[in-house]
DNA sequence: CCAAAACATGTGAACGGTCACATTTCTCAA
DNA sequence: TTGAGAAATGTGACCGTTCACATGTTTTGG
């Protein structure tokens, strides 16, 4: 299996017993100050407390996962990719004791992941993983019943609880604002195709469009699985379409750090925009409001979604009975300068 | 101390017994052949794999973790603030069956952070905290004698191990390269002053500048502790040194994401960069070439500094005698179209 | 061909906690 | 005053693994 495993130092740690030796009590009334079980007299308590701090004691959590079967460790998994935005342990669970391990993997490495998860006897896990497209069943055979709760848009699936963006209800704000706009050839950068949420808005658009009489612009696959290749891909996918020749007013861009790369490219180009194409894009990001012209975008709150993750997942671990149950947030067309009527 | 352990589920798991038994073999047999100690025939070996996959078998962590004293586990700290940039466990550490924990903490949290990651007997601390002062002594007290490598410029430290850039270094480049170009008033966006390379690269800009007979331009101190914050910062400090008054041909700005803000807030006062302004900032991020104009930065090879600090961990795992050492990375200039010869 | 070393395997006792249950001490109403 | 229930505390077994050491089996060389 693993690799050899050195034992480590076998520096004496201080244990229960010793604490229990000082205070006089037994290891069992330490155990229970520890738990902070109400069986134990205050005197006593206190009594304890000292003899823990003055012997610097800090519980093992090796022997105390061995018999509660707990580990107090959220496993927080990426596929294919790392995440877009920040996934903090909320400071609720960090003060009750838990810890956040992170962990990106790829397709083929992911049921290895959740061995190790298994292994170390993870309470709970977070899933990113926009490109996986698996059974529920045997997603949930692979957890080997590990409470788990996705993080994004796993539309079909309704035996896992996941709380993701309506990515429908987000490309048509953006599609609609683009019409409204009197935008009528659209031109797209995506995300990888393979991904969902990339996947459903490029769908979307042209649904939506043909739904309006309009024929879809062309478009150019991008990589956005990372900061930097979604900077750079923005750019270079902008400039192929902008070498296809075909003609747009619009663009719509899968996320804002695309749309870094593909105002440059525009810039590049000497096409000015809003005034010659006007851009839009999704996420909201940090610098959406920074960028020259700054971006109108669809925003969607990572952070809420991030809560509520994390919130279902300590419902299902405290009651792993609790029926899945999937939650849709719902994005915001932001309006800001890099998109304008046409013909202005 | 802690909340009240519950424990969890008591459903009965397969233990290297059940392993063994059905394998024909004792227990110990099976513990070799987790650890793949050499003692075990080739037949007993596949004997025993084979009863491990059909019953699904994985090593219970924690019991490994009691006996070894080892979690393989890595803890990664940053203190007031967000990595600047991924910290990802190296792929090697991974497949050694590595697992690494986030944790975010404040100067209030810290040495509550420490002691968790002892409780968990974590084999090795990395650790990002520019804005901690503290002795070298009382820091690895407050480590409980776990292995530490921090990854910032802790100049002056000898006891500890570290890996960071050569914040002096770095603004010297930047400030030359201004000087080159022909500029003699040169103002300053600044990271954060109580962090320790923000503070570095302010204090030898003006020794620099008095070095060369120049007087400091204005500086107003900003915030770059997270992307979010640094966009904004970078904006808010521009503006701010702007309506000062204070004439200036050239800006260094503490990292690219405040350059971000700094180009909008010039963008939108109707200043041209490069041709009025020259922007110079640190980091080489993802985006500076994308942005408009393309930044001339400094960069850091944040991914090098990555790698060299677990190196250097996992060196001191493995002897925990090793020599304390310190490691500093040399930063480049990189010359993009922020910045230009004065006078054009 | 046999002793000695090398290899393969097995047994009991940890590791540092928690659990289940037993025991002692206290409190209070009849 | 006493007995019963509650509160406080203690004891032995166990969680799933590795360690130290013992035993049995093979190989090797003189």
């Amino acid at each position: 299996m693993g690799k050899q495993l050195v034992s480590g130092p076998k520096k004496q740690q201080t244990t229960i017993r010793d604490v229990a030796r000082l205070s006089d009590v037994s290891y069992q009334t330490v155990s229970r100050v520890i738990n902070n079980s109400p069986n134990v007299s205050p005197e006593t308590r206190q009594r304890v407390l000292r003899a823990m701090r003055s012997l610097n004691y800090k519980p093992n959590k090796a022997a105390q996962m061995l018999n509660t079967n707990k580990s107090q460790i959220i496993q927080v998994i990426t596929l294919e990719g790392k995440f877009p935005f920040n996934i903090p342990l909320p400071e609720a669970a960090g003060k009750a004791g838990y810890s956040a391990i992170y962990a990106e993997c790829t397709m083929d490495t992911f049921a290895e992941t959740l061995d190790t998860a298994a292994s170390r006897m993870v309470d709970g896990i977070i899933l990113y993983a926009p490109k996986l497209e698996i059974d529920d069943d045997e997603l949930l055979e692979l957890c080997n019943g590990i409470p788990l709760v996705r993080r994004d848009y796993a539309i079909g699936s309704n035996k896992i609880t996941w709380v993701g963006f309506d990515q429908v209800r987000a490309t048509e704000l953006a599609v609609q604002h683009l019409l409204d706009l009197g935008h009528e050839q659209i031109a797209e950068v995506t995300g990888d195709l393979n991904a969902i949420n990339a996947h459903v808005r490029h769908s979307t658009v042209r649904k939506f469009l043909k739904l309006h009489g309009l024929e879809p612009g062309p478009s150019v696959e991008g990589d956005y699985t990372t900061y930097e290749r979604a900077n750079r891909s923005g750019y270079e996918c902008t400039v192929e379409l902008l070498a296809r020749g075909e003609p747009f007013t619009a663009l719509m861009v899968a996320n804002d750090s695309m749309a870094i790369g593909a105002l440059y490219a525009l810039y590049e180009h000497g096409i000015h925009v809003p005034d010659e194409i006007s851009l839009i894009s999704f996420d909201n990001a940090a610098h959406a409001q920074f960028t020259i012209p700054p971006l109108t975008t669809v925003n969607f709150s990572f952070d809420v979604q991030n809560k509520l993750a994390f919130q279902f997942l300590f419902e299902l671990i405290e009651d792993p009975d609790t029926k899945p149950h999937q939650h849709v947030l719902l994005p915001e067309l932001v309006v800001r300068q890099s998109t304008r009527q046409i013909g202005w």
